[in-house]
RNA sequence: GGGCGCGUAGCUCAACGGGAGAGCGCUCGCCUCACACGCGAGAGGUAGCAGGUUCGACACCUGCCGCGCCCA
């Protein structure tokens, strides 16, 4: 056993322990191990991407969850992996190209893809060596990336059954068109934004010259695509123009007016322009009304040929120039600032554009009812379960899921067309005469939505590899709630539609990680926290703690860096709480526990706490409540064990009864030992490397981290813990008499005590005298009324103090009125309860009962102290 | 506009319908033989506002105000 040194620190053990933990195999798991399966996999962070606090809470929840299920014996296994990031990956890689004055059209598609997988190997995927900082116990020979050889054959498999089961189709739909990206994206790829806009009205002049209508729009360049004017069928302003026809400003088309009972009269003017190439709503209208679709954007947003002398502007000069056209024309009738939501695109921030385009979607009507069907009866659950029900509306109402992508870096569509137009979908490449391929990728989701099948060797339907047969469905994900609706969803979907299984039976949703007053971290704000940093100055425990410790189901986890410093506090705290005990155990390591019956109280009460805390903290894990375990193990550590039951054990330990003393070891040790072992998956480092010491165990196979999670040692003993928090009462009540007197700590006094509880406390003289820093104690029958003492009360009694030559009597004197006054303070409530009748009628007797003794004891307390003030004040006068 | 959540000490957060707590910060005293990354003691709260239920409300109900998130 080697001696620690007087301070925790935390890189000269991380390294190594990680290094000893991954040698011996320890993370690893194989499908006939013994034990329950158990499995998570991890949410793939992107290929590109850095670790963040996000993926720090994220990571250590999964940590803590998967090092704990190893200690209860399960066959448990975390299977880690990246995602190969279609856009942000692509975004990356020709930012390189941009910067070398190229890009990759010039490059051609296949040496792009190269380029992108060079980049991959060199210098993607670093976050998994982040999250080993973290101490992250995956199981690394399972690593997995959405875009390798299992992967992609699983993801070709899938796109081709499904559409051979007429889920996946190809059509020309209105889709969200990010011009930077030059790609569709999902709905869900869109991002709302609270933006202050404009609102332009003007008017389209009736076709026989009557007059005009206005019409009101934020985005006034899709006019050149209108193709009708609406309004609603009982708005009486407007009834007699339905049927009539407007002309078009530029280009002298004429534009029916309809009636459509989408239109809100109150909005506006009540008639609303339409544009069905560019609005999701004003496409549904030109469906119902058949009207034509004018697409006048080009890929790179700005005005196409349709759009006429407009045509080559970017979107927002055009947005200025048309206003400008119409007012020459005396068609602008105003321009009103206008708060809306603007989507943008989630990659790069866009501004998105509503477009009609040929793409490929998933009818996700079937797939989506039989996931909500496993969150309806149970199958799947959240915790916390409040994110069912909006889990389970955002299926119920979910749209067709735009799946292909215009950038190369991804898989491709598996679609070969013929030169006469004919479209084949196929599980072989395709090698014909005048045949090409679908030049398009799968959204990445459409992958990653298979992970939790592929990680476990499964490629197509019925595929069951070990892995697959004992380890899915996984046990529990875990994830931020805003990745629900992403992520979690469709591999919902698309399990139970290709296995009818579900890919994990519990959802654990924790909340997003933001600054101490609760705002979200980020760049322009500057409160962005690097959990890199934070564990290179505090340590990983300290990191992982301070994220731990705000984190329940569903919340958001603020964070500031001086927490992550209290914690790594802590960390110290636990380091030298073991050094003191290995410097007195003198060889001691856990084992059997004498009999506690035999123990004094001081064991009797840290063995009743500790199956406290053991029952709570096990109740913590089980229902993901992360504060709580932290809260509960923390205070058990600091303020019970190191506070005072270490204070209390000195006596025996340094004292000469060698029976005592071995008794004061071994509960110790034992103690200690099962600490330890419960704040591991919080803290695996401190805890591991201080095991190893009090233990002697030489790690590898022998180390914390499969050592077998605490049961209960013994029963909780209540009269135990009450008679400690007696003398817990009166040792604070001295203390406060020593503080309140400036009586230095090193002035030994001494102490008659009158008590109820002489009986009690009587055992514990010496324990008292050592806690409280006293000389001789005696106990007496009756108050001591000497000129010259003074009285301290605690909760069973009061004890005399000789004040001669201890202390101020002017400080005594202020000391004791302030108690006075509390006490009257309290008592005044009290008989306020007591005078009320239909109290004393009503409330529980136990309740009345209660309040009848504090009423005597504050009575008691206020009497003998105010005694006490006025023989001081005699004796100074 | 629809849905959900939250307003408790200076800050961040806890507390079976029955005497409001913790961490950090602050004040005072201590290098007490594990730890000054520490020890001991203390100050600090009209519980967002207004009603209601109850013998009793921070907790339950209603309305309002303020903040946040998701969806349209």
């Amino acid at each position: 056993m080697s001696e620690l040194p007087k301070a925790y620190d935390p890189k000269a053990v991380e390294g190594e322990l990680y290094a000893d933990w991954v040698e011996a195999g320890l993370f690893h798991a194989e499908p006939d191990d013994e034990g329950e399966p158990f499995s998570i996999v991890i949410p793939p962070p992107n290929v590109t991407g850095s670790l963040h606090v996000g993926h720090a809470l994220d990571n250590t929840i999964q940590d803590a969850i998967i090092r704990r299920e190893r200690m209860l014996g399960k066959n448990a296994v975390w299977v880690p992996g990246t995602d190969h990031a279609g856009i942000a990956t692509q975004n990356v890689v020709e930012k390189q190209l941009a910067e070398e004055g190229t890009d990759r059209h010039e490059l051609g598609r296949e040496a792009f893809i190269e380029r992108a997988w060079r980049w991959r190997e060199e210098s993607g995927g670093e976050i998994l060596n982040q999250l080993r900082k973290l101490g992250a116990s995956c199981d690394w020979e399972r690593e997995a990336f959405t875009f390798d050889e299992p992967r992609s054959r699983a993801v070709r498999e899938t796109f081709v059954s499904l559409y051979e089961q007429d889920l996946i189709y190809r059509g020309n739909r209105l889709i969200n068109w990010c011009p930077r990206c030059a790609t569709a994206l999902s709905d869900i790829e869109v991002e709302h934004e609270e933006t202050v806009g404009e609102l332009a009205r003007f008017r389209y002049e009736y076709a026989d010259g009557s007059g005009g209508i206005e019409v009101a729009t934020t985005r006034v360049e899709t006019m050149l695509g209108d193709t009708a004017i609406a309004v609603h069928p009982d708005d009486d302003r407007y009834r007699d123009v339905v049927g009539r026809t407007v002309v078009h400003p530029f280009d002298g088309r004429e534009l029916p007016i309809i009636a459509d009972d989408y239109v809100d009269p109150e909005f506006g003017s009540g008639a609303v322009k339409i544009t069905p190439a560019h609005d999701p709503n004003d496409h549904d209208i030109g469906q119902r009304h058949d009207l034509p679709t004018i697409d006048v954007m080009t890929d790179d947003a700005r005005i196409g040929e349709a759009g006429g002398a407009f045509a080559g502007m970017d979107r927002f000069e055009a947005r200025a120039a048309i206003k400008a056209a119409l007012d020459e024309r005396g068609l602008m009738v105003g321009v009103d600032p206008h708060t809306h939501q603007v989507g943008h695109c989630s990659r790069c921030g866009t501004v998105v554009e509503p477009r009609l385009s040929d793409q490929w979607f998933v009818k996700v009507r079937p797939l989506a009812d039989k996931a909500a069907a496993a969150v309806r009866d149970g199958r799947i659950t959240f915790v916390p379960e409040s994110r069912a029900k909006p889990f389970l509306e955002w299926l119920d109402n979910l749209h067709d899921w735009c799946i292909s992508r215009q950038i190369w870096w991804g898989h491709r569509i598996p679609a070969w067309y013929g030169p006469d137009g004919e479209l084949e979908v196929s599980r072989e490449d395709l090698d014909r005469e005048g045949w090409v391929q679908d030049e398009d990728v799968l959204d990445t989701w459409f992958s990653s939505q298979l992970w939790p099948m592929t990680v476990l060797g499964w490629e197509q339907p019925g595929d069951h590899t070990p892995e697959f047969d004992t380890w899915f469905p996984t046990s529990t994900l875990v994830t931020g709630y805003d990745i629900n609706t992403f992520w979690v969803s469709r591999m919902a979907m698309i399990s139970l539609w290709l296995e009818d299984e579900v890919p994990f039976r519990i959802v654990h949703n924790h909340g997003l990680v933001r600054d101490e007053h609760g705002k979200k971290m980020s760049k322009s704000f500057g409160n962005v926290i690097d959990p890199l940093d934070l564990v290179s100055e505090f340590g990983a425990d300290a990191t992982r703690f301070a994220l731990l410790r705000s984190a329940a189901p569903g919340v958001d986890v603020p964070l500031a860096v001086e927490w992550v410093d209290g914690e790594k506090k802590f960390a110290n705290k636990l380091w030298n709480a073991t050094r003191f005990a290995l410097s007195t155990l003198d060889g001691t390591t856990p084992g059997e526990l004498p009999d506690t019956a035999s123990l004094p109280l001081e064991d009797r009460w840290i063995l009743s706490r500790l199956e406290d805390v053991r029952a709570q903290v096990d109740e913590a894990y089980d229902g993901y409540e992360w504060a709580i375990a932290c809260r509960t193990l923390r205070s058990f550590a600091w303020d019970e064990l190191a506070d005072w039951y270490l204070e209390a054990a000195k006596v025996r330990l340094y004292g000469d009864d060698e029976g005592a003393k071995a008794d004061a070891r071994a509960v110790l040790a034992v103690v200690l030992d099962d600490l330890l072992r419960l704040l591991h998956p919080l803290m695996p480092f401190v805890t591991e490397a201080l095991w190893r010491s009090l233990t002697g165990a030489a790690g590898g196979a022998a180390s914390l981290m499969v050592a077998a999670w605490p049961t209960a040692r013994t029963e909780r003993d209540a009269a135990a813990e009450e008679e400690f928090s007696l003398v817990q009462d009166l040792v604070t009540e001295i203390r406060k008499f020593r503080s309140q007197n400036d009586v230095a700590p090193s002035r030994r006094f001494g102490l008659a005590i009158q008590t109820s509880a002489r009986d009690r406390l009587a055992p514990h003289l010496p324990l008292i005298v050592s806690l409280a820093g006293l000389e001789e104690v005696t106990f007496v029958d009756g108050a001591v009324e000497e000129p010259g003492t003074s009285r301290i009360v605690f909760s069973a009694g009061e004890c005399f103090v000789d004040l001669t030559g201890l202390i101020d009597v002017g400080a005594e004197l202020a000391r004791l009125d302030r108690e006075v006054a509390k006490a009257r303070e309290d008592l005044q409530r009290v008989e306020g309860k007591l005078g009320n009748a239909s109290f004393v009628d009503r409330a529980p007797d136990a309740v009345v009962q209660k309040e009848r003794d504090r009423r005597d004891d504050l009575t008691r307390v206020i009497d003998e102290l105010s005694n006490q003030a006025e023989q001081l004040r005699q004796l100074e006068a």
